[in-house]
DNA sequence: AAGAGGCCCTGATAGC
DNA sequence: TGCTATCAGGGCCTCT
């Protein structure tokens, strides 16, 4: 599910919640994720304050006042959810601090800062909670990925350079971190579909204008989404559980048989499996 | 080394 | 109603 925005709608809600607060407590009712969450987690992070949350491509990053960190992904079906301690939850016979209740399905986590909870969902468990010691630890863990589309790194000479003698296609360039992180299957498609550039186009036959506009518009589909609150396909939803905005101004995604709408195209989208992935574009304006 | 393909997991939906 | 097959937003691994 998760691509950047809304790895970043989801961050921008914890900021506002749970920066500066203490971790009081938490549960784990299930520490099956794609990494098994090791015994001694709860000992590393319980009562420690969280001094900053950022994001890193599709990982959220929690940094603590005591330098070490943990990092969160939230796979294909990973939802955070948070339930602030108010009067009306006093009111129900639902405990907020309370163990005895039973999980919802597939709630993994709970972490219990001063009135406020945080809850992971994941039923397909492609996500996971990960503990680092410091900085040099999480650096080490992400040295293979790409810039991020926003970075300065992710520029002209540095597209140009990497798609030199690729003979695979742009489309699962896109899709590969090593190249560029943050971009998944639905704005890879998106941001083809706006470059006009077939998704099977090989990444060695780019013109320096393709990779101009793939640059830009990997920046301006990820701004939008961002603004609209991201993309809900089926899972995905902020933490208050609100569906984001952007899956209404897909141009391509989820289109096929409907009409290009780009505009003077007769085209009509397609649909087509590109490195084991569904691939929507317009085969008359993309090329 | 690059590229193709398979696999991890559960749930929703379509087709019979 | 209930079975089976297919597909889903990610990322890693292996084989060639």
């Amino acid at each position: 599910m998760p691509e950047l925005p809304e790895v970043e709608i989801v961050k921008q809600s914890l900021e506002k919640k749970i920066k500066l607060k203490k971790i009081q407590n938490i549960i784990i009712w299930n520490r099956n994720l794609r990494f098994k969450i090791p015994i001694k987690f709860e000992k590393n992070v319980v009562g420690k304050v969280v001094k900053d949350i950022k994001r890193f491509s599709k990982y959220l990053i929690i940094h603590f006042t005591d330098y070490t960190l943990f990092v969160i992904h939230l796979g294909m079906s990973g939802t955070i959810h948070l339930v602030e301690k108010n009067n009306k939850n006093l009111n129900t016979n639902t405990s907020f601090y309370s163990s005895q209740i039973l999980p919802k399905k597939h709630n993994h986590i709970e972490l219990y800062f001063d009135k406020v909870k945080m809850i992971y969902n994941d039923p397909r468990r492609f996500g996971f909670f990960k503990f680092f010691h410091n900085e040099e630890e999480l650096y080490k863990f992400f040295k293979n990925y790409g810039p991020e589309p926003f970075s300065q790194l992710f520029n002209l000479k540095y597209v140009f350079n990497f798609f030199k003698n690729k003979n695979k296609n742009i489309k699962s360039f896109l899709l590969d971190q090593r190249f560029v992180s943050g971009i998944g299957n639905i704005y890879a498609n998106e941001i083809l579909y706006l470059c006009k550039i077939k998704p099977t186009k090989k990444a060695k036959s780019l013109s320096k204008e393709n990779c101009r506009k793939i640059i830009y518009f990997s920046k301006y589909v990820l701004r939008n989404s961002i603004k609209k609150g991201g993309s809900s396909i089926k899972d995905f939803r902020n933490t208050l559980g609100y569906k984001g905005k952007f899956q209404k101004e897909f141009r391509v995604y989820q289109r096929e048989n409907l009409d290009c709408d780009m505009k003077g195209c007769i085209g009509i989208i397609k649909k087509k499996i590109i490195s084991n992935r569904s691939t929507f574009f317009c085969s008359v304006c993309q090329k």
